[in-house]
DNA sequence: GAGGACTATTTAGTATACAAAGCACTTTCT
DNA sequence: AGAAAGTGCTTTGTATACTAAATAGTCCTC
């Protein structure tokens, strides 16, 4: 995309997960348009990327409506994401150079970090964990999965999950981010997945039923 | 989409699939809007929509080319394909009543009775197959699920399958799509699971190495 | 003759005006 | 009063003209 589009699309995505723009809301062409000072056109590429990424659900009579979540939703995605990031984390375990080693284990560091500092700094915990899962992605090589994959990764589903973690069950995921690292670091593609079905597994519940600590 | 739109959509995507928009073709708006009969602006709406089911690969400079396939791309499609039908059988294992096993077995027997004919219907088969794994589909009850796999069921990829398939590996299939309905009507969803991965992963080798008979 | 920059041509992106389709409200008929 | 049809308003779809970017081809320089 190009720079009107990529605005458009920055601008209602920032919005959707900022909850200024909350589920169930209709997304009037028009009226994003004036809002991210661009015209319809690139708007309109903005909302169909929104939807490909399932943000944005469309009615039969093609309305566009920021898309809600139930737990049932919840649950199919991370099912799927499950599977996708188990099969990903299998085929980098082949594929994995020690310069990619290097890059989890420092993206591993930064997340410790985040979790032992006295406050806690939310948006740098999520960039270190999308760095880690975004580097086994890409050494994974496989444009397809990629693709699939970016529909899955819901940055408001992720972010609420964190959200309902305890100071422990975030300590916990970092050594599992550890231990998945160690994982394809010894090259052991069945060692990997398991733990990433585990990991992605422990998100869901996290998620499902609300941080106790 | 409305009426322009999917009029540019079909016209493409048959023209992909006949092979008169040959792999590597670069797609250029214009030039295909004129072929269409539409404005650009429809075109650009089929390309897009073309280009998320992979049809269409679009360069780092906005250039958008027919997808071309290599036996890694092939496999990678199949194993994707194989962990989210195995998942969506698994769904419609614990969903399937009377009146979807009936419609299975409808499709069972048109598949029958295709191969068993003196010349053979490609046509109908590949309609028969669809409906089978797409009744399956519906009866998982996930959109998101359907979302993925419709990225993924590549009939060019099916065709050339079928193609390379001799009519033992066809009967085959097909008990093989009896056997999976059978698991569903016993809603046994490991059965079903382990018949459709088995089932997939066949259709890989089948395509893979062409047909000896 | 090769490399690099400039220009022309091709192609995609954006804005805008107009057309068509939905949706909601009102009005009318039973 | 309820249902159905009609009408106007809202929203999306399409065409087209214009803008920006990228590519290829040419010419100049060394």
């Amino acid at each position: 995309m190009s720079k009107a589009s990529d605005q458009a699309y920055e601008e209602l995505r920032s919005r959707i997960l900022s909850g200024e723009l909350a589920p169930g809301t209709q997304l009037k062409e028009e009226e994003l348009a004036t809002l991210c000072g661009v015209s319809r056109t690139p708007v309109r590429a903005a909302i169909r990327q929104l939807e490909a990424e399932l943000f944005v659900r469309r009615t039969d009579s093609q309305r566009s409506f920021v898309a809600e979540w139930n737990n049932d939703d919840l649950e199919e995605v991370f099912v799927l994401r499950g599977m996708l990031e188990a099969y990903a984390v299998r085929r980098a375990a082949t594929r994995a150079n020690a310069s990619v080693i290097s890059g989890l284990n420092a993206a591993n560091e930064a997340m410790r970090t985040v979790i032992e500092a006295l406050d806690f700094d939310l948006p740098a915990y999520l960039a270190a964990n999308a760095r880690f899962h975004a580097l086994i992605l890409e050494t994974a090589a496989s444009d397809r999965l990629a693709s699939l994959l970016g529909k899955l990764v819901l940055q408001p589903v992720v972010q609420q999950t964190v959200r309902a973690y305890s100071r422990e069950q975030l300590l916990r995921s970092y050594r599992e981010h550890v231990e998945i690292t160690t994982a394809l670091a010894q090259r052991d593609p069945d060692w990997a997945e398991a733990l990433m079905t585990a990991h992605i597994r422990r998100a869901l519940h996290a998620r499902l039923e609300p941080a106790e600590g």
